[in-house]
DNA sequence: TGCCTATTGTTTCCTTGTCAACTACTTTTT
DNA sequence: AAAAAGTAGTTGACAAGGAAACAATAGGCA
């Protein structure tokens, strides 16, 4: 005869568990929404990165929380869209260097008109300083993990 | 002599952006933590919810956010794992229940411990009040969400 | 009753990510 | 200088989810 115990702690007790939930619910409606551009939501962060600078495969992997075999193939993808560029060795050979082509950096405007959208979609209905509050939180957890992860390294 | 425009927003200006990263982050480590008991994040989900009531496969995916066949092969997993059962038939021959086995009963415990855990460890950081107004925040979301698309089937 | 439609769960194909092994190059050590 | 170790990018195996087609069942309506 199971009974529940009020020990468990509910799904919807845990902040992560939201987070995880209404991420997908946004990430989802934003990649239909560029689907018709012919690119991804990890795509278009790979773009909107390269405009305004251009970056090394592992810092991007490194800045965007994915490993170096996500951002190769990422780029082998982007690259076969002609949006993207790689330009080997700096002096060191193992480097390259990526660069968006005109293809891929004028796409780049409106698909951030599209983010926008979508952003508005979902979040109009807080009040500003909601958001406010929790962009905030998230810059300091992301803080909060840097210090605790580099001591690991 | 490509130029920045400041009409083209960035990245962290969207707080879907933000939502997607730390989730991610949170996910990843959730998945490290629950991986030793020998389930993913997925299959916890659904272990915790068959925990407090059995549920159909399509209203799981509802709740969820998943598709029908994506709740199928979890439910394939968890059931070769001898965590899950499927029991046909209650008059309707197409429905199924789903319901925990002991084993998947007295995983729950400990899994639920270490969300606790893994929530503690990153949203800590955070006082009580904002802990509070990101979840409030989430359910206004998913609030809004539903209303929308109701009217759209 | 018998056909048509809707719904449930499954399956196939495709995409995309991680992990770990691998290659190539650089730097350090001896 | 030669060997060892470290680092950057790539590749292959695998995992897991979405989309769409499919089979089985139920219900509506002539």
């Amino acid at each position: 005869m199971p009974r529940k115990s009020p020990t468990i702690s509910a799904l919807d007790s845990h902040l992560g568990y939201w987070l995880r939930y209404v991420s997908n619910q946004v990430s989802q409606a934003f990649a239909r929404k560029v689907q018709e551009r012919g690119v991804t939501v990890a795509e278009w962060v790979v773009l909107r990165e390269l405009y305004d600078r251009e970056i090394v495969p592992s810092a991007l992997a490194e800045r965007l929380g994915m490993t170096r075999g996500a951002i190769s193939k990422l780029a082998d993808r982007l690259a076969a869209k002609a949006l993207l560029t790689r330009q080997a060795g700096d002096g060191d050979g193992r480097f390259q260097m990526l660069a968006l082509t005109a293809k891929g950096r004028a796409l780049v405007p409106p698909l951030a008109a599209l983010a926008d959208e979508n952003d508005r979609e979902f979040f109009a209905c807080l009040d500003r300083s909601a958001r406010e509050a929790i962009e905030k939180a998230m810059r300091e957890i992301v803080r909060r993990r840097r210090l605790n992860s580099v001591p690991l390294d």
